[in-house]
DNA sequence: TATTGTTATACTCTATAACTATA
DNA sequence: TATAGTTATAGAGTATAACAATA
């Protein structure tokens, strides 16, 4: 096939970013399809088990999903029995989430499975640039 | 708010790249509203305007788009008045895609908004350091 | 009056199967 | 037989409006 000139585009961060997530994306539904568990089942489930108790709506605010979008995804969890509802201690109104024991189990293990794929998916970048290749993807998405 | 604990997503790429691809393009919607240009319609055009009688499958291919869904995407640029479609020369089955001068002129200005957009974005990193993310971020995605 | 969680719903994006015309 | 382009359609992801219960 002929070449194509890709030469503006592949100057744009949006492009390039969002090309770089697809690819990572791409593994990570591979690998973790094991587990059932898509990205963003991941990071729900990941930040439950490591704030136990956590909100909704605090979940919805550390990942950007809409709190209508986020009930159905808590209520499969819930379902599979990884997540367990409590009253929250202080406010009549929210509910807390907390991990069941499957949940902390499964994490460790995803978790795990999570860190080998990345470095898999780096496996071209040194440690250094990977340091320093999050270090500035954070510096662009974290609104000062 | 009590702090959310967001250790381990943090170290991830996926997670990152995909928080800063979705930050990058927020602010392209509203930057090109004016030019009524989503993402993938300039990414298209700018494909076209820089490789007149480029072929949708080559669209797809450096796209990442799927051929069906490409159709109704270079059918409404052009009702728009933006693409042309001209036989290809050596290809019977296929179809060679060609900016019209309108396309020209408008990508002209709009090619012009991106980059500002993108200084403005990445404000916070210097010139340096965005050579630096953009290398890294092909080098996640471009498989050897 | 504002916020948490929820329902219903619409819209966009992405994916799959199958067809035609040409190679 | 394989490829370019297309149609129809299904599924996933994302968005808004409106409501009950509680602050």
């Amino acid at each position: 096939m002929e070449v194509v000139d890709t030469t503006f585009l592949d100057g744009l961060l949006g492009y390039n970013a969002r090309r770089a997530a697809l690819a990572v994306i791409e593994v990570f539904l591979a690998r973790m399809a094991v587990y059932a568990l898509r990205p963003v089942d991941f990071s729900v489930l990941s930040l439950v088990v490591h704030n136990a108790g956590i909100t909704s709506r605090q979940l919805c605010t550390t990942l950007g999903i809409l709190p209508p979008n986020l009930v159905p995804l808590v209520g499969a969890l819930e379902r599979r029995g990884l997540i367990e509802r409590k009253p929250h201690p202080r406010d009549g109104r929210a509910t807390g989430l907390h991990p069941t024991e499957a949940a902390q189990s499964l994490m460790r293990k995803a978790e795990r499975t999570a860190a080998e794929l990345e470095a898999e998916v780096g496996g071209r970048l040194t440690a250094s640039e990977m340091r320093t290749l999050l270090r500035l993807l954070r510096k662009v998405y974290q609104r000062p």
